[in-house]
RNA sequence: GGCGACAUAGCCAAGCGGUAAGGCGUGGGUCUGCAACACCCUGAUCACCAGUUCAAAUCUGGUUGUCGCCUCCA
């Protein structure tokens, strides 16, 4: 198994901390609304990340956190805090916000055939940890208190950026106009690890503390709660390219320092979903969000197809011309899979072999496409349709596309009095085609395709589906 | 201003020093009463420049472009 590892900046092989196990932690959702489809492009990947290497046989534990405290304004951001801004638009309470939007983020994780990780915690059931976690801190002498709040001492760190060569001078402070510099901090990277002292004023969820009453800054929560329940020792950690700095960096910072040792070896970064200007984001263009691509009458699968043709080291861009094509492919797929003769036995020596193939690509580094190229090269070969079927089957472990459901599906929704009536409307116009009664045979296969029923003559006879 | 990523046909994309996989689309054809389905055929010298090498899309240096990060964002 191979992955990119953003530390080191090159594609290694992967060595777990204890053999056949795999330990990672994926950065969750801030429910203070509903997740769109670019966020969600790194749930996919990651999704598959998990899943390739369940497939090659480790045993993996993943835990992701829920950030459903209001912490994501840093003291150094005059914006206003997400969940609280959440809570007033939609005159609920912060938790009420937080279980709401939860809920949807699953919700549109189960319709994208993401799993759920083993582990899935939210930050407000972990203060007692995080303060634990600062108070060693304080005593090891990696934060110091300033203002009525607490932060991180990144000089007392030789090695703070770990992700690049940057130097505290060359950081510029304000680069976005609502920014603006906190006097008390003693270096210009340091962070906030627990705020008693804001300047938002109406904090709805505080807690107490050795240092007062407040709330624990943005990157705790993550440190704590891998901690918690993956130990001190660290596999893979992922999230999107976006938190490499500073929320990644500053976990490391503040995980290692607490530790005194190495913490995590693999950074797994998830590239942007781009629309024609640029990164997608809520606060501008098209807030797209699966339930909208649902309702503009897209399979949510074929969004995650969308993905999958890409790698995920890559930016992709987002148009419905290109959602278009992946929709058509998709749907092409699966129909070539659902017409796959049923007889024949299972030869379970050439399923065994493409397993191993599927492995060898997708678990290169995540290389999705490289997998779905995998799955024609199947199709194409002399294998029976049964073996065809069984590798599919074993591919969509991992895939997630559902490639064998369309069969079933059908089977299920027809009930005999349709089928009844469809078979005789195509009796009807078999006689009418023996007579030369095109015209009415057309009308036939008009009259049902608009009660969404489609006829097809193919060599094998007549066969109808709905549309 | 600093740091980083990316750049292969209309679109997605493989490629990891040995002479451009695959998918979709397009165009042409076979089949068909017609349509659809299916099947067959159909395309690029790899952003640009210079270098290393017998050999480079693949390595090195530079240029250009696009995107991201620099305390909200996956």
């Amino acid at each position: 198994m191979k992955i990119y590892n953003t530390l080191t900046r090159t594609v290694e092989e992967f060595v777990p901390n204890v053999e056949g196990k795999l330990n990672m932690y994926t950065c969750g959702p801030t429910v203070y609304h509903f997740a769109h489809i670019g966020n969600l492009r790194s749930y996919i990947m990651e999704d598959v990340l998990e899943k390739i290497f369940r497939y090659a046989g480790y045993d993996v534990k993943r835990v992701m956190n829920i950030t459903d405290v209001g912490h994501l304004s840093s003291d150094a951001d005059t914006g206003e805090d997400k969940m609280l801004k959440g809570a007033k638009r939609e005159h609920k309470t912060v938790m009420e916000i937080a279980k709401f939007y939860t809920d949807a983020f699953f919700a549109d994780c189960a319709k994208l055939n993401i799993k759920t990780p083993d582990v899935v915690e939210p930050a407000t059931n972990c203060i007692d940890e995080f303060i634990k976690m600062i108070e060693v801190l304080l005593e090891k002498g990696y934060a110091y208190q300033a203002g009525e709040n607490i932060y991180f001492d990144t000089s007392k760190l030789d090695n703070y950026y770990v992700f690049g060569n940057q130097t505290e001078e060359e950081l510029m402070v304000g680069v976005r106009e609502d920014v603006t510099e906190d006097e008390n901090k003693k270096n210009k990277n340091d962070f906030v690890l627990w705020f008693t002292k804001s300047k938002f004023e109406d904090q709805a969820l505080k807690w107490d503390s050795p240092w007062g009453v407040g709330y624990p800054g943005w990157h705790i929560e993550c440190s704590c709660i891998s901690m918690k329940h993956l130990g001190e020792y660290m596999d893979i950690h992922c999230g999107g390219i976006d938190n490499m700095f500073p929320h990644h960096t500053n976990e490391i910072a503040q995980s290692e320092a607490y530790l005194g040792h190495k913490w995590c070896n693999y950074w797994f970064h998830v590239h942007h979903l781009n629309d024609q200007s640029g990164k997608m984001s809520k606060s501008k263009g098209e807030f797209l969000t699966v339930s909208l691509l649902e309702s503009k009458g897209y399979d949510p699968l074929a969004y995650r197809f969308f993905c999958l043709q890409s790698h995920y080291r890559k930016p992709l861009v987002f148009s419905y011309e290109a959602l278009d094509q992946a929709m058509g492919t998709y749907k092409k797929l699966k129909k070539r899979i659902a017409d796959l003769p049923a007889e024949g036995a299972v030869d379970e020596v050439a399923v065994k072999e493409y397993k191993q193939q599927f492995v060898d690509a997708v678990g290169n580094d995540v290389n999705t496409s490289m997998g779905l190229t995998l799955v024609y090269d199947v199709l194409k070969t002399e294998l029976n349709g049964a073996t065809k079927r069984a590798i599919m089957g074993s591919f969509d472990e991992v895939l997630g596309l559902d490639l064998l459901k369309a069969q079933a599906q059908v089977a299920e929704t027809v009930d005999a009095e349709l089928e009844a009536y469809v078979l005789g409307k195509i009796e009807e116009r078999k006689t009418a085609k023996k007579e030369k009664n095109f015209a009415l045979a057309d009308a036939i296969r008009n009259e049902l395709l608009e009660q969404g029923i489609v006829l097809e003559d193919t060599r094998e006879g007549v066969k109808w589906k709905k549309a």
